[in-house]
DNA sequence: CAGCATGACTCTGTATACAGAACCGAAGAG
DNA sequence: CTCTTCGGTTCTGTATACAGAGTCATGCTG
C-alpha cells in the first residue's frame, strides 16, 4: 500500500476517535516523523483530509482538528437528511426485496444482537444497512456524498455514550425504513428517515450539551467550589 | 498566490472548458513543464481534482479527464435535487426578502437581459442566484455539497447550447423559486425548484443525445453515405 | 507470419534539500 | 511596567533527485 494512503488512514483513524484533541496543531515535520514517512506523502494524506473537512486550514497556514458544536453537526444533519431522504425514496424504486427483508429480521433481533454482541454487533448491523442502501440507490455519486456527510457523523456518534434505550429505539426505526423500503414504498422509507435522523440529533445534541457544560465547568468553574 | 492553486485553477479552467479532452491522460511531468511549476504542487493540484471527481484516477495510476454520459448526469441529479430542494426549503426559511424580490425583479426582466449581454450575462443573475440562496441558507456543509455538485453541471451546461427559448423558461422558473423564498413558502420554492431541475436535466440530455449520435455517426456512420 | 520474451524508456511514488515567511521570545525604550 | 522591535527558530511551500513498477517496442523463436 502506498506510504500517503497509510498516513490518511491512521490520521483519519486518529481524528475520528478522538486520539487527536481538537485544535491541536498538525505539525508535518513532526506527524512525518511519528509514522515513519517523508513530508511529501504525509503533505498528501494531509490535503486530502483538509478537502473532506476533516481538518481546518482556514485560520492559518498550519492544519487544526476541527472541534464539534451543536451547530456544526445540525449543520451537516441539514444536508444529511436531504441526501438520506432522497436515498431512501430511490432506495425503495430500486431495490432487492429480499436484502431488505433479510436486514429487517436483523433489526427485529436488536435486543438479542445487543444482549450478546454489545454496541459493536449493532453498529454492525447498521453498516450492513448503510452499504444495502448504497448499493440499492446505485449512484455513485450519491454514495459519495452521504459517505462523506457520514464521516463528520462518525465523529459524533464516537462522542455520544448511546444508550440500550435509544439503540433500540434506532433499530425499531430503521426496521420501519427496511421494510417501507421493502414494500416499495419510497415515501414511507423517507417519512422513517426523517423520524430516525430526528432521533439520532437530537441524541448527539444532548450529549453534546452536556459535555459542553461539563468542559465549562471545568474551565470556569473550578474556583466556585 | 500558491504554485498548487494555481495550478489547480488552470487545470478545473481546463477541464471545466472542455479545453482537455476527456480520456486524455494527465501526465505530471508534462503539465508540470507546461504550468511552469514543479512536480510536487502539480501533484498536489491533481489529488485536489481527483477527490472533487474531476480527474478520474480509478483505473490505472495516471489520471484522465472523465468523460460525461446521460447516465452520469442523471445521477449528479439525482444528488443535486436532493440538495437543492432541501436549499430552498432552509432558504425560505431564513431569507431577507428583499434579497429575493430583487433576484425576482432580475429574472423578470430575462428578456432584456439575453437582448443586451447575452447568455454570459444570463448565467451571471443565475449566479447571484446561487449565491444568494446559499447566503440565505448559511450552512458551510451545504454550501460545499451544493458546490461540489455544481462543478460537474457546470462541464455539462457548456456542453449545452442553451437557446434562447429555454433560458427564457428558466428565468420564469427562477423567478418563481426567488416569489416563492421571498414568501416564506419552502414547499413551493422546493417544488418549483423541482420543475426547473427537470427542465435543465432535460435540456442537457437531450443535448447530450445529440451530441452521442453525432460521435457515432462521425466514428462508424461515415462508409454509409 | 504469429507469439513471446527481453530490454529500454517513461511514469509515478518517495525522500531530501533549500528558500521564504511567519511566529516566538527577549531585550530595549518610553 | 508595558509596548515595540529585532533576531532566531521553526514551519510551510517548492524544487530536485532517485528508486521501483509498468509499458511499449523490437527482436527472436517456433
Amino acid at each position: 500500500m502506498l506510504a500517503s494512503d497509510r498516513a490518511y488512514e491512521a490520521l483519519r483513524d486518529d481524528i475520528l476517535n478522538w486520539r487527536i484533541a481538537p485544535g491541536t496543531a498538525l505539525s508535518e515535520t513532526e506527524l512525518a516523523v511519528r509514522l515513519g514517512i517523508s513530508r511529501t506523502p504525509l503533505r498528501a494524506a494531509l490535503a486530502r483530509l483538509a478537502l473532506e473537512g476533516l481538518v481546518d486550514t482556514s485560520r492559518g497556514r498550519t492544519g487544526v482538528v476541527p472541534d464539534i458544536s451543536v451547530e456544526s453537526i445540525a449543520q451537516q444533519f441539514e444536508v444529511r437528511e436531504a441526501l438520506e431522504l432522497q436515498a431512501a425514496r430511490l432506495a425503495a424504486r430500486r431495490r432487492d426485496p429480499a436484502v431488505f427483508q433479510e436486514l429487517a429480521e436483523s433489526f427485529a433481533h436488536a435486543t438479542e444482537t445487543l444482549a450478546e454482541g454489545g454496541t459493536e454487533a449493532y453498529y454492525a448491523v447498521v453498516a450492513r444497512f448503510d452499504a444495502a442502501m448504497e448499493d440499492a440507490v446505485g449512484n455513485p455519486a450519491m454514495r459519495s456524498a452521504l459517505e462523506s456527510v457520514r464521516i463528520h457523523l462518525f465523529r459524533a456518534r464516537r462522542l455520544a455514550q448511546d444508550n440500550p434505550e435509544r439503540l433500540l429505539r434506532a433499530a425499531a426505526e430503521h426496521r420501519l425504513i427496511c421494510e417501507a423500503v421493502r414494500d416499495g414504498d419510497g415515501e414511507l422509507a423517507a417519512s422513517a428517515t426523517a423520524v430516525h435522523l430526528h432521533g439520532s440529533l437530537t441524541t448527539i445534541t444532548d450529549t453534546l450539551h452536556d459535555r459542553t457544560e461539563l468542559a465549562d465547568r471545568t474551565t470556569h468553574g473550578t474556583e466556585g467550589t
